[in-house]
DNA sequence: CGAATTTAGTTAGGTCCCTTATTGTATGGC
DNA sequence: GCCATACAATAAGGGACCTAACTAAATTCG
């Protein structure tokens, strides 16, 4: 019962026993265990690392990635609806979900590549202002069209329903989340 | 119309303008762009960040990484169904979805730590065979009940119901990542 | 057999992001 | 006015993962 059967066959030719079952194994031997949850919650991390791949590689046939593209977008959105309007790299960080740090390599690199450019802050000399530059937007309007067909035919299995059920679904995971996080 | 107002006070200490009214912009520019689409992309891309980074922060208190995490627990659970079952590099780089050079990073350091041993294949020169040491299945054996009931707690927020739900919409989105990666 | 191909694991080098100091500037109480 | 405090950006160092190039062993096939 505890092997599956004696072995005279090549060690490890054997085809490899299924998650499903490995899972239950466990089960049994860990009353805590919440099988659904489980499953659930590697669903959830195996679609986000599929997910994030694509984005990446997706991104990446333009020079960019994620971190970059989001801190171009967030400019390029801001200067649409305020003309003139620049951002500080603080602002950016909270925006983009990143450390003030990786925003200043972020913006390091971006401005090597001549995608924005750092312009002195009017009133407080500790900060500056970021700003897309000519060929950024020159970037973005070439790349949006395709970037915009891209996630409409990403979101295209899923009906407008579907779409906001998923949006609460995933609403009521992350208020569990700090449950799986605090010490 | 352009603008929001004339400014007289100080240059970025207004309120930003909401994320929805941006996006209401963009998509004025371009037609491609399908809101609903968008907001559920950036939602899942949230999501996703927050997960993995509530699960990074757990494991961190016991001095794993989810790639050192996976590995390990692909090796309990393997010889827990299997007894004596040890598994190969590739077969440990497969099911924890990182490369095989990663998984020699991976192996490297959880030697290190004497959390696994390598051993000599018995029929193939070129690869070798993984296995547990004592101190990991104490390590395990000690963390998973209360990582367990943190995976549950995570996702007590959903029903039975909702979870299945849950997992019958991420794999319609699956189904559209092709579409977003590919050229 | 023995050369060519395939396969397993590793090494080297790069990207992205993190945390933890450090430096320079602004601010508020004495 | 001046000092302690707070805050913005940066530098230094590290972890996780990737791809591409390499080494050694096994397999295929003329």
């Amino acid at each position: 019962m505890a092997t599956v059967a004696t072995r005279t066959a090549p060690f490890l030719s054997l085809p490899p026993v299924p998650r499903y079952e490995r899972l239950k194994r466990l089960a049994e031997r860990f009353p805590q265990l919440d099988m659904s949850a489980i499953q659930t919650c590697i669903a959830m991390l195996h679609l986000s690392h599929e997910l994030t791949g694509a984005y990446d590689a997706h991104l990446a046939r333009h020079g960019l990635s994620m971190g970059r593209f989001v801190v171009l977008i967030r400019l390029f959105s801001t200067e649409e609806v305020e003309d003139g309007r620049g951002l500080t790299p603080a602002e950016l960080a909270e925006s983009s979900c990143v450390s003030r740090a990786t925003m200043t390599g972020l913006l390091d690199t971006l401005e090597k590549d001549d995608l924005i450019s750092r312009q002195d802050h009017p009133e407080d000399r500790r900060m500056y202002t970021v700003k897309l530059t000519a060929k950024a937007r020159k970037l973005l309007d070439g790349m949006l069209p395709d970037h915009y067909r891209r996630i409409s035919a990403l979101m295209a299995p899923l009906s407008e329903a579907e779409r906001t059920t998923l949006q609460e679904l995933m609403t009521k995971v992350s208020s569990g989340i700090p449950a799986l996080r605090d010490p």
